[in-house]
DNA sequence: TTTAACTATGATCTTTAAATCATAAAGAGT
DNA sequence: ACTCTTTATGATTTAAAGATCATAGTTAAA
């Protein structure tokens, strides 16, 4: 289930999604990533720009990876500011 | 040119790789992506674990996005977090 | 529907990333 | 070698993330 994400709320949501599969809890996914339930929420819903740092101590807690890849079609951005 | 991430040091080179194949200077990525050279530079060597919002102004400006992935294989983790 | 678990939100404090300026160190080209 | 461009680093200031505590909503389950 890869999910495509180009603003911290896409993270925030794949997130939230691996966890409901994980049938874990805030709470818990908290306490394996050594973050706060508060701060797992705020990531969750795309409050705070989360620092790099923390979404990868999350995203290990879920074992998930990411991948960066070139925009795929749809949805096109800054073409303009390619060459 | 898909480049797995699993920590900030990760998602520095593949910016730094992104960023030559286009053939700009740091400079130059940083006034298109809103922010400065120094910023650029401590990103590409992991020296900060930048926040998201960054990171996403530095993609979006190479034209690059993120997907969020289950962990491949090779290099388990916390294989044992999982259930 | 009452209770218990889960999630959101608000305040304060600490820490740290990013802006900004200055400059040093590297690299490329002539 | 010297010059120009590019990249790295260091200091200071500002802004914002995360920790922490408290608590208000919300949801699920008995």
């Amino acid at each position: 289930m890869k999910q495509l994400a180009r603003t911290p709320k896409d993270i925030g949501h794949a997130i939230r999604e691996a966890r409901k599969e994980r049938r874990l809890s805030q709470t818990e996914l908290a306490s394996r990533s050594g973050l706060w339930q508060e701060t797992i929420s705020k990531i969750e819903n795309g409050v705070a720009s989360t620092k790099m740092e923390t979404l990868f101590d999350v995203l290990a807690a879920l074992d998930l990876e990411i991948q960066v890849q070139p925009r795929s079609k749809g949805v096109p951005s800054s073409m303009d500011a390619l060459f």
